[in-house]
DNA sequence: GGGGATTTGTGCTATTTATAACATTTTTTG
DNA sequence: CAAAAAATGTTATAAATAGCACAAATCCCC
């Protein structure tokens, strides 16, 4: 059975939300409660959940704990992931130093660059190398996914370059749409486009501010 | 005509690619080169236009720069946009020097924080101020996007006091889901849940590189 | 320990989203 | 200049996604 990758996409917020959830001690949660933590209705939690198996218990809900393990072991979480780090400029460095990867089990293994400022320079106690050493570094210590933080205009070479190497998902922090042959996930991490998508229904409303909070009369 | 959120979306990725073939002197474009670019369907970025108006031309195409014009101004993107950024630590810091924001329109006009070590320091140019003085901030000179990027545990109190200041669009790098009042705009950028929705499809394929190229015989 | 209150898992229905297909227009070619 | 090729905009159809509603199970209270 295929499941829809709108399915997969809500498990790790519900992951997430489990895990604030266990963090204040809770040890129950009904579909209920889970949907308003996170604007989902109930019934899409349940739905998802029952792709999966029956992880719930009628009349009291779900177990924080077991339902966040069970969820942790579909994604994949129960074991360590490595990725390779392409990029290692101003926007490669502080994805090197963001603190977020290792709790839940994503390394950075590796950093190349092509500037030789950079190249040999040691970030996070990882020595970046040449891009050019690409190939034969991840032959020798593969990953499992590659980290894109390099200027658009060379972002698709260097994502047929992880490819060819055998990366088989890739986290794209370039704004471009990369061409990668089935079966290669990509995702991306794009603010400038999701600020583009608010703007959309900001455009217009200019008014509401100076409305806001008057007398509803003065509308009319 | 309420247009679907799916199609906005889609709207900042035409933008994207019609500013890559205008770069490379591209004039003309069909929907079937611009899908082929981005891997969608010409049908789909036809209709998507198609809630907008007529901006191609039967047997021809489209004109790069025209469509993006037209583009740029659906989404509202033919003004600048004000930022305040909540939360100045590492990542805070990374988004204060991202370099991609202006070129789009996108201006980060305040920084916030609560750390006495950072508040009063100056970063790219702009003070930081504590975050106790965000209303009467946001009031002198108001932003039309909030940029939040403090841990996971302060991040809800920041946004019910963005939103309380008027702010109706929110860029959320923290590591949860907040609960906004209707026409509140959020996005959330968490490369975290995006590497675990890719997890799940690596997972239990750890043969594959293994027998990637072999004799297919191998496989049986 | 019985009855009301909860809450799951799921079949069914509604809604949303994507694709296909085609008439129409424009361009290009010989 | 006529015919073939190319490409749009739109209507119709198909597929995917979400929500409803309810039987069944469990819990909790008196």
């Amino acid at each position: 059975m295929e499941i829809p990758g709108v399915v997969i996409a809500r498990l790790p917020l519900y992951a997430q939300a489990l895990e604030a959830l266990a963090q204040k001690g809770e040890e129950v949660v009904s579909s209920q409660r889970l949907g308003e933590a996170l604007g989902i209705t109930p019934a899409q939690i349940r739905k998802d959940l029952s792709y999966f198996g029956r992880f719930g218990k009628q009349g009291r809900g779900y177990n924080v704990a077991g339902l966040l393990g069970s969820i942790r072991q579909i994604l994949g979480l129960d074991r360590q992931w490595r990725m390779a780090l392409v990029g290692v400029g101003r926007l490669g460095r502080a994805i090197l130093s963001y603190e977020g990867f290792a709790p839940q089990g994503f390394h950075i293994v590796h950093a190349f660059d092509v500037d030789p400022e950079v190249v040999g320079r040691k970030f996070e106690s990882l020595v970046v190398r040449h891009v050019r050493e690409l190939e034969e570094t991840l032959a020798q210590e593969p990953v499992d996914i590659g980290v894109v933080a390099v200027p658009p205009e060379a972002a698709q070479e260097v994502i047929d370059r992880l490819v060819r190497a055998g990366v088989r998902a890739i986290l794209n922090y370039a704004p471009m749409t990369p061409r990668v042959p089935p079966g290669v996930q990509v995702r991306r991490i794009d603010p400038v486009v999701l600020l583009e998508t608010m703007t959309y229904y900001l455009k217009g409303q200019e008014g509401v501010r100076f409305l806001q909070g008057r007398d509803p009369l003065f509308l009319r």
